[in-house]
Parts: C-alpha cells; sequence; structure tokens
DNA sequence: CCGTGATTTGACCTTGTTTGACTTTCTTGG
DNA sequence: CCAAGAAAGTCAAACAAGGTCAAATCACGG
C-alpha cells in the first residue's frame, strides 16, 4: 500500500515530468488540501524526496503569495552516466587535471565549443592560481559547477548570450 | 499567486526598462490607485525590493507635486555589448547580495531561465557555506565566471546536455 | 512480540504581506 | 507670513503563508 508520502511525492513528480520548464511551484497548503493532510506532510515529502542528492532544490517563499518551488536538476532523474553521477563526481574538489579532464570530455562530446573549452581553461588557471592546495580545488570545482549549471538544461532552454 | 507587492514590482520594472535615461518618477497615490491599494503598500515595495542592496535608489518629495523617483544604478538593458563589462564587473570576488543581484538580472533578461537561476543559487549557497570571507567571494566569483563561460556562447550553439 | 526506522499529526515559530491610523514635509493662495 | 491642502512617511496590528520539532503511530524484519 503507497503511503501518503508516496502519492504526494508521485504527484509532485508528475506535474514536473509535464512541466515544460523543469520546475513546479505549489501551495504547501493546497497540496495538504488536496490530500486532505495535515501542511507539515508536504514538507516531510519534500525534504524526504525532494533533495539535492536525488537531483532536487527546492526553494520557498513565506507569506502572502508564499509558494513552494521545486527545480529538477536533470530531464531523466538517475540515469547511470546522466548529469546526477556528474554532480556527484564532482565534489567538493577539482584538481587541475581532473578539470581538463571533464573539459576534453565535453570538448570531445561536443558538450561545449572548442571556444568555450579554452575560455574554461583560461578561467580555470586564472581563479585557481596562486591559492593554496586546499582552496584552490574549491574554486575549480566552483567554475566547473557554475558551468554545469548552465549546462544541465532542460529540453528547451536558454542558448547563451550572441 | 503572486503577491500584490510582486505585481507592483514588475510594473515598476517595467517602467524602468522601457525608460531610457535608467530611472522612472511616480506617484504614489497614482500607484496605489491603480492597484486599487492603500499608499502604504507602494513603500512597502519600495523598502523590500528598490534597495540600495539591489541596486536602486530612491528619492521622493513630499507635499503639493511630489513625487517618487526610482533610480537603477546599474542595471541599463545592456542588450548588444556589455559582456566584456560582465566579467569586469564580477572581478575577483562577489558577495552573495552581488550573486543573487547579478542572478535576478539574469533571469530577468532571460539570460538565465528561472530553473537554471534556482540551481545557481543553490550551488552558490553549498559552495559558499562555511567559507570565511576572504575565501567564500572567489568560490562565488568562480561559480558565476562558470555560468558565463558557457553563457558567453558564440555562433557554435550549444543546447545543453539531453 | 519487539525494536527500529519511516510516516503522520499537531502545537508553536518565523517570515513576508496588507491595511489603516497618524505624522511630517512641501506648495500655494490669501 | 500663515493656514490649508496635497503629498509622502511611519509604525504597528492583522493576515497569510511556510518551517520546526517532537510525540504518536505504523510497518516490518528478526
Amino acid at each position: 500500500m503507497s503511503s501518503l508520502a508516496d502519492r504526494i511525492e508521485a504527484y509532485l513528480m508528475h506535474l514536473l515530468a509535464r512541466s515544460q520548464d523543469g520546475y513546479v511551484e505549489v501551495r504547501r497548503g493546497e497540496l495538504a488540501d488536496r490530500f486532505s493532510c495535515v501542511p507539515s506532510q508536504v514538507t516531510y515529502v519534500l525534504a524526504t524526496r525532494f533533495t539535492p542528492e536525488r537531483g532536487f532544490v527546492v526553494e520557498s517563499r513565506r507569506g502572502g503569495g508564499g509558494f513552494i518551488r521545486i527545480v529538477a536538476r536533470h530531464p531523466r532523474p538517475e540515469q547511470p552516466a546522466g548529469l546526477g553521477a556528474l554532480w556527484r563526481r564532482i565534489g567538493r574538489s577539482l584538481s587541475q587535471a581532473q578539470a581538463e579532464g571533464l573539459l576534453r570530455a565535453w570538448e570531445e562530446m561536443g558538450i561545449v565549443s572548442r571556444r568555450q573549452a579554452a575560455l574554461a581553461r583560461h578561467v580555470l588557471q586564472q581563479e585557481a592560481r596562486e591559492l593554496a592546495p586546499p582552496l584552490d580545488g574549491m574554486v575549480r570545482a566552483a567554475v566547473v559547477k557554475g558551468m554545469l549549471v548552465v549546462l544541465s538544461n532542460w529540453p528547451a532552454g536558454n542558448d547563451g548570450i550572441r
């Protein structure tokens, strides 16, 4: 028997799946109402199912006109070699070699252009230069994650500044 | 449902975007009238959304012929040019407020999607969290620059990872 | 049957918005 | 100069969400 939490999760996943932009906005109260439960049940579902580890980011606002926004990081949740894995693999820090390897791979896959790769290498160099070992890796990871944010596009996304 | 405050903000932003000089002048009373609300609602919007933190300066005069002038400090809708300036603006370090302001601006201009903006906010938060003052700013700058690397997408059109 | 982890509830908290009564500051006509 | 009137400003109370936390309950493997 699927639990209430499961059904709420399924409903939200459904909304996400058919959303064109890769995110949904709901009212906690309305949801609670629809499933005839207390609002904090919704909070529970968000906290246990829509976590960053599972590839979701949740934003919310209180007060009048408040809402909860659930953002999916990737169209197809957990593909073995997909973006989710990539996010996890990057982790908190990247060596120069790791970063370059990633870039080369992306370039070969046509995920980034030659020019973007070159620019990225330049930025990596600039930013991580003269930083002591614990920090430089973090900065590299930061740069790559910034790239990933823009690259991990939901079908129908932005194409960049022309 | 977006709140009244949101709608008033949007309206003012719209006026600002259309204005060539980067500022607008409105009557508090007229605005209140247009949105059928009390005048102090307008004051509330100004106080919460058009702050110096977000790059606005608000001046006003009371009495007959009074007015409210909203000046946008940097966000000139730099459509064609701007990219180089953007790199320069980012610099070596970014405060949380600066980073969020930039993101908001990009989101408004449609340079990044709502979803990308949300992801970016999350990454920014995660990466800079528990980093002491000199470093956190650098990491934020790194994230934003990573985004910019991909966004400054010349001819070779990239559509993101599918 | 029991212990453990997941779920469900509800009382209470924090944040953001809306309204309205009251105040301050200008402008102007007399 | 001064009183009236026309704005805008302040501030606190009432509302409108969402968040927290812990107790109660449930489901299950051992």
